[in-house]
DNA sequence: GTCTATAAGTAGATAGAC
DNA sequence: GTCTATCTACTTATAGAC
């Protein structure tokens, strides 16, 4: 296993991370981040024997910092926890021409190897449930299976948003979306 | 030009569309087409002598398809109108490993030519202003801005659903998103 | 009009140099 | 431990055969 904390590793993933979001899993190479850096497209194989290797530490690393984010709201007001974990997405949006990493492997599914799909499809299920957890916390009326049909479709929203803002070049698009995800949480006969 | 209504045209538009709906534009060839019809992948050039070719003709059949959908349900009651267009992406869940053109093109959008990108762009805003006119419709009081912004957020949960209906292997989410299109249509403080 | 031979460049990966 | 020379197969495209 090559060095996790290697500074060669971590610039190789951080050009990683940046052309997967714009351009797609299937549509940047070794090759591509060897130019990036500055060595030859052999060199990145040392870090990433293949390319499922990448898409699995940018994965690892975006679950990480996601979770980590919604672990930290711990104390924080639910809507306002709704609000900054919208503004994750609004950020990406922000930038342009970036989805979110999850969203874009989730477009290149089919093409991915199975453990890359196990993880992200693990990726949601723990995201829309804490989604699901939010929205009973709004409606304690709600029931289990409602809130996580709820948590779903909010995920869905955001992740709907994200992608047309950038096809439409409305990054704003995410923050009124942020808002029709609370319309859609906290009001409205939503029934499972 | 080739011609519009040769049979094995249309026989490799039928599988480019199957291909770029469950793997991506980026992750199908010319090679795959030609494989899957019984020729060399240069007799593929022939009918579309670039891969952009293949994206523009896909893109416009869809419009085509979904502008006639949405036309043909002009004497329908609004609800159902929405019903039958949730159903268009429910019946691409079902298929089970496809996303929809449009949708998935847009994840592909920082790789694709500039026609296509304009092709794309026009698509959605035609479909979001016919959303955004059947918003105004059901809640005549709103105001044409924030009907548009109701009709961007309602694509943006269908294709997010079909998005992520895929990747979870749960058709149904599509249905569910119908569901939660019409309480966020119908009701709700959705303030622009 | 329809299709193929052919080619220049790229993707992903291996074996091995330093 | 780090990196490169090298390889096979694939992608896109052109020129030209039938």
């Amino acid at each position: 296993m090559p060095p996790p904390t290697s500074d060669r590793r971590s610039e190789i993933l951080e050009h990683s991370k940046a052309l997967l979001r714009t351009r797609g899993f299937n549509a940047f190479s070794h090759r591509d981040l060897a130019t990036l850096v500055g060595v030859k497209s052999s060199s990145v194989h040392y870090y990433f024997p293949s390319k499922e290797d990448i898409g699995l530490a940018l994965m690892a690393a975006y679950r990480q910092e996601i979770l980590s984010l919604l672990a930290s709201l711990e104390h924080r007001p639910v809507p306002e926890r709704l609000e900054q974990f919208a503004s994750v997405f609004a950020s990406a949006a922000s930038s342009g021409d970036q989805w979110c990493v999850a969203g874009m492997l989730a477009s290149d599914y089919a093409t991915l190897g199975e453990d890359l799909q196990a993880e992200l499809r693990r990726f949601f299920d723990a995201v829309e449930a804490w989604l699901a957890t939010q929205a009973q916390l709004i409606r304690p009326g709600l029931s289990a299976p409602a809130a996580l049909q709820l948590g779903k479709a909010s995920m869905a929203l955001l992740e709907g948003s994200l992608l047309l803002a950038r096809c439409q070049q409305e990054p704003q698009r995410v923050s009124h979306a942020a808002k029709a995800l609370k319309a859609l949480m906290g009001v409205g006969p939503f029934s499972g």
